[in-house]
DNA sequence: TGCCAGGCCCTCTTTAGGGCCTT
């Protein structure tokens, strides 16, 4: 099997904003790596983006203007980080948003990587139909992931869409006997309408 | 920095609007 869902990595920025092309640049990135459902190895780096970041942020992250002061620039970290992840591929929730940070910075650096993105939350979405809604931590609770509690950090939150991915993996497995997917499997099945789900899964036993 | 975006999905749809997610 040339792309399995369950060699990847797992990423999630914290940034200044929602936008990237209004000036909103990263803050802290984290990550874990999955090779072959087992978790072996991580990354996590706090960056600063060369102007302070407001309140909202400081209080929606934890992440305070004090620790970023003395972080190294983003430019440093985005470097590094593109040494993590290689041409591994990418799962993040709603991961529209990490990409078009990751995007965004590797620009700036002029690198980039050779993986593709599948998203947690889109996925979620077709798996769980019922739960309370699809945000990282409340499919944290509805699934029973254990966790430290720690949400708004990007390891902590990495970490959790990583067992997140996992465990849909496995409920694929049990559920649908969907035994060895592909990333490109998991790919489709984000974008795979509700009305055609069942027949999808039927197909990939 | 500047007070914000963008992609996906659903429906009272497709010549559109609004909610969900991410910081």
């Amino acid at each position: 099997m040339s792309d399995p869902a369950n060699s990847v990595v797992v990423l999630d920025f914290e940034t200044t904003g929602l936008s990237p092309t209004m000036g909103d640049r990263a803050i802290e990135v984290g990550a874990v790596r999955i090779e072959q459902g087992e978790i072996t190895g991580s990354f996590q780096q706090l960056m600063n983006p060369g102007f302070a970041i407001n309140s909202f942020i400081e209080e929606y992250t934890g992440i305070r203007n004090g620790m970023l002061a003395h972080a190294p620039s983003c430019e440093e970290v985005m470097d590094q980080f593109a040494d993590f992840i290689g041409d591994a591929n990418l799962i993040a929730h709603n991961a529209s948003f990490d990409q078009r940070f990751l995007d965004a910075e590797l620009d700036v650096i002029g690198r980039g990587y050779g993986g593709e993105f599948a998203c947690s939350m889109l996925i979620a979405r077709r798996l769980y139909p019922d739960a309370p809604n699809h945000k990282l931590a409340s499919l944290v609770s509805y699934k029973s992931i254990a966790n430290d509690g720690v949400f708004h950090r990007a390891l902590a939150d990495a970490q959790v869409t990583a067992q997140l991915w996992l465990t849909m993996l496995n409920d694929l497995a049990t559920e649908y006997q969907v035994k060895q997917p592909t990333f490109a499997m998991m790919q489709k099945l984000s974008r795979t309408p509700k009305a055609k789900l069942h027949r999808f899964l039927q197909a990939q036993i």
